[in-house]
DNA sequence: TGCAGAACCATAAAATTCCATATATTCTCC
DNA sequence: GGAGAATATATGGAATTTTATGGTTCTGCA
């Protein structure tokens, strides 16, 4: 498969490691990746990660648009604040100790799947945030708006 | 047949493995789907199942529109929660425990048809829930609107 | 020389695969 | 049309593989 789904709560050592989910793993494998992007998130106390490809994206998307808006300074804070951090033969990395401490993590973290992309959060702040939209996604209908590729109705 | 039809009810072992209905996995085959893919409903304490193609037809939706909006995350929400389960070469899947859970589920669940998606309930949730929807269909007057749209599958 | 990161090794828990069986359901040949 | 064979389905259990995770050692670099 080959997006990053569902969530996963591993144990952090005290070394900083924590293994990547099997699932996510070989989405990053299929996408050639050999390790994983992470930056701090702009909106959330967590980090936003994702395979090689993405930067890729990033650096293309600022070439496309005027260099010196706003939208370009956006792109290119993430890319002075993103690392690479690779994974190794048991399929962890090292967080680094800046990420740590902006996502407020300890001794667990929560991988959340969310497509092209993923987060990694502390599981309290998490729960709190998932709370906080399944209460909002019920409200709103998050069913009512997929748009579909075929040719249905929702 | 096509569409995901009537309500099976099975046995869930100790292991939280559970057949999926022989004609839901014709579904599925059909639909070329290597697996299920499952998330808590937001409305009800059942799980939504489908298809995996649904899964693409999400993260596309993401794609178009304004990745900060409230709508994006409410999708993510979905990822989020979603998991793909595999059939196994018995026909069966593992209902993931905090899933049994949510859907009060412990040895038997019925895997309710929905035509394009289904539902898998624990019976006495369901029979409660199947019950109130009867009475309201009654006292409203169950109306009913068919789109017959020329691009609809057999 | 002390520390952070990388590569190894070990192990318990969990998931996946494989096998066995009972009960239906369909097929086929008489 | 019906007896028996062949097939499909649901279900239980065992064996094998993967995954998560802790620990140790090694290496380069400040």
């Amino acid at each position: 498969m080959s997006v990053f789904l569902s969530t996963f709560e591993n144990k952090v050592d005290r070394k900083g490691r924590v293994s990547v989910p099997s699932s996510f793993r070989n989405v990053l494998s299929q996408q050639k990746s050999t390790g994983i992007i992470l930056y701090p998130s702009f909106k959330h106390p967590c980090l936003e990660g994702s395979g090689d490809e993405r930067i890729q994206e990033i650096v293309s998307s600022i070439d496309a648009i005027d260099v010196f808006s706003d939208e370009a300074e956006n792109l290119q804070t993430i890319l002075a604040d993103a690392k690479h951090v690779s994974v190794d033969s048991d399929g962890r990395v090292i967080l680094p100790h800046e990420f740590v401490a902006h996502a407020g993590i300890s001794d667990l973290a929560s991988f959340v799947g969310l497509g092209k992309s993923f987060q990694i959060w502390s599981p309290k702040n998490f729960s709190i945030h998932r709370q906080k939209n399944r209460l909002r996604a019920r409200e709103q209908g998050a069913t009512l708006r997929i748009i579909s590729s075929s040719s249905e109705r929702t």
